[in-house]
DNA sequence: AGCATTGCACGTTGTTGCACGTTTACGTAC
DNA sequence: GTACGTAAACGTGCAACAACGTGCAATGCT
């Protein structure tokens, strides 16, 4: 009989909070505390927490439920907790008010889901999706980059839309991966997808990547060519354990 | 035994305002505070906080819907059997090999779908939603429009827009409309819709405009700016009858 | 020991209803 | 048709209160 044990895990407490949420469409801080026999305070950690998740909308006296997003690609279900869990940690390194290029792939995808309302961020994006999981949620001003959309990779790429990037500067950079090479940095499949990123890499104060393990490769032979260099690369190494590193110009990987 | 507490938070009675707006059209100021057993005040600050964000038209004892706003989700689902119907016959006027601006709205989503596969078309879309509907499906080309994104209107507009909009020639533009009086033309809330909707319709060979009946109004007094002519109407009048109209520059209406 | 979680104390912020003076809508008198 | 009076609705300032975030010490688990 350990169905439900008078102890509650704090995990477990966050999720049962997340089904009443889906069942309810809002919970009250108060009824909460008095539910699980906790402080008001503990029920105002979980639902930050999750707010910050992007889970649910938090607001005066509870929480609502956050408008869901239908899940729209198969590509996107694959590895979908890491990839939750990666763009978590790289939205955590997100300011108040900054302006944010982000790139087309699953992992941007997740990103925008992750990043957090009511902070003033401007999303630019060419891939329509991103733009899509934050419009007209609170605090987002959205920009859309235009030109031809290659379908392989869901986004605008080509010199249209270089041309347009380059008329924006912007604090952080997220471009998509295909795959990083230790000691030759970042790669993608196609010349056109390249300039497109050195662009928007240049024209960003900092540059995040994000990446699962497999995207890490030690020789990047079929991949045409190199990006450049990035600050910070999100990656996950192993179950659970999450290795941010620090990556230059030259290839230098420092974790921290 | 409902276990839901009837505490309602503020932010929540301001949803729920919202919603009773868009099915009855109008919320009487009075009604509210006895429904949800607050003062006058506070709803009055709810209507005001509401519409200094757009979302209704503050009147004297309630507030009126503006119906440019709010969840575009739920605007897709209104009417969708009726949209799909006509999005169908609309995708029937499509030629082989044709380039089509499409701009945005839940009726043009609806026709970005039933658009047939293998045609080799090439849609050109200011809406993250519409380039989604055809992004890799086979047979055709998107071209995305950049620009700043109108969170009421579910897609880019603005000079940005337009002046990406201009390099490209169409054969067929599907306009979004918010209204359309039989004597004066198409009209729309704002006049920043009005010039991309005017750039598209004059880059484009044949202008055809998709719209529900509740569309068609006799004076269009509250939209303030009108677009000018297209060719083909295709609008559904009464259960299941359809009447698809030529329309002319100066505003006469021949039904088919 | 090291770490996560919790409840409490404190100062801060958001929300509410009331009092007050002003504006608006509408019926009535002229 | 115009002027006027009244009551409802309005905005604003204010005080009371609930909810909030944060720092900190106690507790429990590994």
């Amino acid at each position: 009989m350990n169905a439900t044990p008078d102890t509650t895990l704090p995990r477990e407490r966050q999720q049962l909070i997340l089904d009443r949420l889906h069942r309810d469409g809002k919970v009250v801080a108060a009824d909460l505390a008095q539910e699980f026999r906790v402080s008001e305070d503990s029920i105002r950690r979980d639902l930050r927490d999750l707010a910050s998740q992007g889970l649910c909308r938090r607001v005066y006296g509870g929480a609502l439920l956050t408008q869901a997003i239908a899940p729209l690609d198969q590509r996107h279900h694959e590895r979908a907790e890491l990839k939750r869990t990666l763009a978590h940690v790289a939205a955590s390194l997100v300011g108040e008010g900054q302006i944010l290029f982000v790139d087309a792939g699953s992992s941007n995808t997740a990103l925008a889901r992750a990043l957090p309302e009511h902070r003033d961020l401007t999303v630019v994006t060419n891939a329509p999706d991103v733009a899509l999981a934050v419009i007209g949620r609170p605090g987002f001003e959205v920009i859309l980059l235009g030109g031809r959309v290659d379908p392989r990779i869901g986004g605008a790429i080509g010199s249209r839309t270089v041309r347009q990037a380059q008329d924006i500067r912007a604090d952080l950079c997220f471009p998509g991966v295909c795959a990083i090479d230790p000691e030759r940095g970042l790669w993608t499949y196609d010349e056109e997808e390249t300039v497109f990123k050195q662009a928007i890499i240049e024209a960003s104060g900092e540059t995040v990547a994000i990446a699962t393990p497999d995207k890490l490769v030690a020789s990047a032979t079929h991949h045409t060519a190199p990006i450049g260099a990035i600050s910070h690369l999100v990656v996950s190494a192993g179950t659970d354990q999450l290795v941010v590193a620090r990556y230059r110009a030259s290839g230098v990987l420092v974790t921290m």
